[in-house]
DNA sequence: CTGTTAGCGCATTCAG
DNA sequence: CTGAATGCGCTAACAG
């Protein structure tokens, strides 16, 4: 059916090892002969099959990206970094996107090992129970024996032992500039859109915001949380929730830029201001935070490094179980200012 | 390094043959022995080589999508329709994101080629340069000597023999139905924001409006329209050129929504309003056509259909050189109304 | 029901 | 500088 090889070699008169050579371009070949097999090779459109290459190689040289859902642009944005820095190293990339189903996940990793993927890279939030991280542990062991290197980004490994560098972002100390921010500005009672529960990356913000919100003393009560599922509906439907529920904030913290999106739609519906009545602060910083108005303040993650990181650690020797943080940055812009109630609100009010 | 299937079969204490009867599940194999073999299966974590597999049976089962950008919406959207019709048919799907570099674009073809793909899906705008085509119908060619089908996304075949189904939409309609409520609405002036030179989606799309306003008695005159690049950014700027250059429209209609959110930013900081003084219409009814204020007005695409008719199409028997059409729909939502200067518009002012 | 054999397309020895 | 031989991991005939 395709042109082989041996095609090329039969037409150009020589044997197959030569045209191998004046393939890989390893080996002295007479101009001649070399002349004659590219002549071959144009003539008869041949194109290598790359299974063949990978039996003898033992890998593939794809990379493999497993992520939740494409249409999603956080996870779009980190597969783009991926595939950008892919493309020099001649990597191809395969896309995986999972829907956020566990068993779909394992079956896309398997798929992956499979065809010998060189790189496993898993994007995004894992569930955080026990029964997960022991699969993935052994998946991950499984990778490692086959040769293919693991990369997690945005998560945490599921176990020290594993084989697998990790690309995560740090957000501890931009969430801390913010909860000065916010408290500087007044506000005292914060509400919480957070991501869905037993998610890595729901808790880590969460859970980052609680203690930054602490240190200038802050609390955020269970009461003034609600949650969501990194949607735009789910953040307008929390945040419906919370205002029905007579909860009364002057700043409404969102674990992503999408639910901050659904919950600006929540308050103008409700009447009620931003930032005059309340601020509202996203997080990832999507294009979506400045496509709404007022402009969104948010925590600007740097997706497309991480999925560039990702590549690079890699490829980096000794790679395995090295780890990377990237830092986060506070961006302010028109969805906040100062908490109404607070003496300077009521001066100029 | 990686366990191979005789491994198993050593390990079982059988020939290879059965283990990959066992594997496949087409021969019968006594229940013991099969037992047996499954069991050394699990204990050396054995993964079937996808490549020696791909190798006798001359393709690999994997989908190759080349678009444009990744993170962009349009593109991530129809990735993740490929995607979910992908999964069930246990295809894994191969995104290569060109950038819109057209020797980007071919290299990914070549590796997808070198991977024997089994469906090569090339997503959006094709330029309209001769050279382009005849490279591409090569390409499709090949492709199709090599038994991997080719299927085109939004763009039209290079030439009418190239083996390749296409999907597309069909705007025409809509954009009618857009012209004949633009023109009730008191519309005479409309501005238009084009997208890049040579791309088919661009000409594709301004044509079938030009023509569209046409059958209503309006004119869409050069000085009119402004080019842009389907981005935000460059719907901003081009905005600010037609409001420089003194162009005075009473709607204003965008190649897609991207560029319709930048011009809503620029008239908005022109101190336009948005539909009091101009009506802005987008294409595409990407999320972000309801995140702005007011939404957006706009043709929505199927892009998610789009998608998956495409993998249909490609292992629909006899696909080569089909054709499908999918309709879009006009929605209108707040950014469109009455246009001002019109009889009702001053009753009412 | 199971083992043996051959070959998919290629890169790499080893000889010449 | 070039050709012949070997084997990567697997499946499909062909025997038993």
């Amino acid at each position: 059916m395709a042109v082989t090889l041996s095609d090329v070699a039969d037409r150009a008169g020589v044997s197959p090892a030569t045209v191998s050579r004046v393939l890989n371009g390893n080996y002295p070949v007479a101009a001649k002969t070399r002349q004659r097999v590219e002549k071959a090779i144009r003539d008869l459109d041949y194109v290598v099959n790359a299974h063949a290459r990978a039996l003898l190689h033992a890998t593939s040289g794809m990379i493999g990206v497993v992520l939740n859902d494409l249409a999603d642009p956080f996870f779009a944005t980190v597969a783009s970094g991926i595939q950008s820095a892919a493309l020099p190293m001649q990597r191809l990339v395969i896309v995986c996107s999972s829907g956020g189903d566990q068993e779909t996940e394992f079956a896309y990793i398997e798929m992956l090992r499979r065809h010998r993927a060189e790189v496993v890279i898993l994007v995004g939030s894992s569930p955080e129970d026990a029964a997960y991280k022991r699969a993935l542990a052994g998946q991950a062991k499984g990778l490692h024996a086959q040769g293919s290197r693991l990369v997690l980004c945005g998560r945490p490994a599921p176990s020290r032992h594993t084989p697998a560098a990790v690309v995560s972002v740090d957000e501890s100390r931009s969430l801390r500039e913010l909860a000065e921010y916010l408290s500087q500005q007044g506000h005292r009672r914060i509400g919480y859109l957070a991501g869905p529960p037993n998610q890595s990356t729901s808790t880590a913000r969460r859970s980052s915001l609680t203690n930054a919100l602490q240190r200038v003393g802050i609390r955020l009560p269970d009461g003034f949380v609600a949650q969501g599922e990194f949607t735009r509906e789910s953040g307008y439907e929390a945040t419906c929730r919370l205002i029905s529920g007579g909860v009364k904030f002057t700043a409404l913290c969102a674990a992503n830029d999408l639910m901050a999106a659904g919950a600006m739609r929540a308050l103008d519906e409700s009447g009620v201001d931003v930032p005059g009545d309340v601020s509202v602060i996203g997080f990832d910083d999507l294009p979506v935070a400045t496509d709404i108005t007022p402009k969104l303040t948010t925590i600007r993650v740097p997706l497309v490094e991480v999925g560039q990181h990702a590549v690079a650690m890699a490829f980096a020797p000794e790679s395995a179980n090295r780890r990377r943080l990237l830092p986060t940055r506070l961006i302010v812009r028109g969805s906040s200012g100062r908490a109404v109630g607070t003496r300077e609100a009521r001066r100029t009010a």
